[in-house]
DNA sequence: ACAATAGTGTCTATCAGACAATATCCT
DNA sequence: AGGATATTGTCTGATAGACACTATTGT
């Protein structure tokens, strides 16, 4: 594949090296809560029986983005993403296997596309597991903490920025959201003041439900 | 070292993967200009002339953070840093050597302390050589381009974050030092009221030169 | 006195937070 | 009509930007 040696004679693969890898934290909206985040449960050799956030070793031909996708398609059968750099976590002893770096990555999926079942609803910061897991192995639950940091932050400023919702939706809808993701209820009028000049008006409006229709709108 | 072996076998070591490097760009302000930023000149081997980033490979027994920090040593001759994660480089031909993923980090020193010699200036957001060379070899021109938004973001809120400055120093101090890292001049009156109160009072008074003599302060 | 630098007063425009009024629908 | 939701008016307090004024030193 590559011929280059170094002054003593040796290509890269010839030293000693750590292992890397990506884990994601793949985030959405739990039916009955707010912020959650896709579990994996391993089936069978390293940690099986296990819940933790799917991740595969990075090959020698893929890009870090495309390990991620990997892991995603592998573990969760997940497709269509666009994961984002997160924080490499080094910690020389975060896996009992072996030196392994790992790159944390991030992304959102619109509610309803993940089963009920791999999800686990966030409380405060941190993932709860359902089988009365307390915590994820590895350093998960830090993954988890910083990624439920990103989405938060992200969801403080822009309209929606990372599509939960679809094309159209009425400041309603938006602001509920929001209020998910937060973790917080919102002010309904500072709130439509502040999103109101980054959205473009769908030209359309809500019907069916009680009271005055609903503006529809999309992002810019 | 670790007697971990999967079902089939083998141990980490055993699949083919990535070397995984590090480089570090190291920020200070440039005596007759504004941010600079430290490079060093291969001396032998590979890419010998060329001036680059510092950087290494990832030893299997030292953190991303040690690594960094001996690349600064090593190559610079720099110690005492505390260098923070940046951003992961992993384009599949950045190294021509192999396949190569870089973790960026960055760092600040204050002025004075980095001979000129080794300090290639900022020209908006990108590093100018001294010896005619346009560009940074592999991808250290993004990973300079990365470094100056963080700084210049770092230092739009908060006084002097990184300490440039020494322990105490006068608001006019202040606001060069901010003006330099920035790159644009700044209202004397409002930038005095935004850091005002992030700041402590020294209880002294800078003497010697003409006119009023001025508090200094201290960061929090 | 005068030049030079430090520090403050104040006006304006903008914006978030909060409360309340008005508008428009469904039943 | 009456309930429900959407949308806007308006007051208040905080803050950035801008300009100009006052304060305190060295020469």
């Amino acid at each position: 594949v590559n011929d280059y040696r170094d002054p003593s004679g040796r290509t890269l693969a010839d030293y000693a090296r750590p292992s890397l890898a990506v884990d994601v934290a793949l985030l959405t909206l739990h039916p009955s809560h707010g912020l959650a985040v896709l579990l994996h449960r391993a089936e069978e050799g390293f940690g099986s029986g296990q819940w933790s956030l799917p991740g595969t070793f990075v090959r020698l031909e893929e890009t870090l983005r495309e390990a991620a996708l990997r892991a995603l398609e592998v573990k969760a059968d997940v497709r269509g993403r666009t994961p984002q750099q997160l924080k490499v976590f080094d910690a020389l002893d975060r896996d009992v296997r072996g030196r392994v770096v790992s790159v944390a990555h991030v992304d959102v999926v619109p509610e309803g596309v993940l089963a009920e079942e791999v999800l686990a609803p966030i409380r405060g910061e941190r993932a709860v597991g359902h089988d009365g897991q307390k915590h994820l192995p590895f350093d998960h639950d830090l993954i988890v903490v910083e990624a439920v940091r990103w989405i938060r932050n992200a969801y403080t400023e822009a309209p929606d920025p990372y599509g939960l919702l679809g094309q159209t939706f009425s400041m309603y809808e938006l602001r509920k959201v929001h209020e998910r993701v937060l973790g917080e209820e919102l002010q309904k009028d500072t709130f439509r003041r502040k999103m109101l000049d980054q959205l473009s008006d769908a030209r359309e409006v809500s019907t069916g439900r009680v009271g005055k229709p609903a503006r529809l709108f999309t992002r810019r």
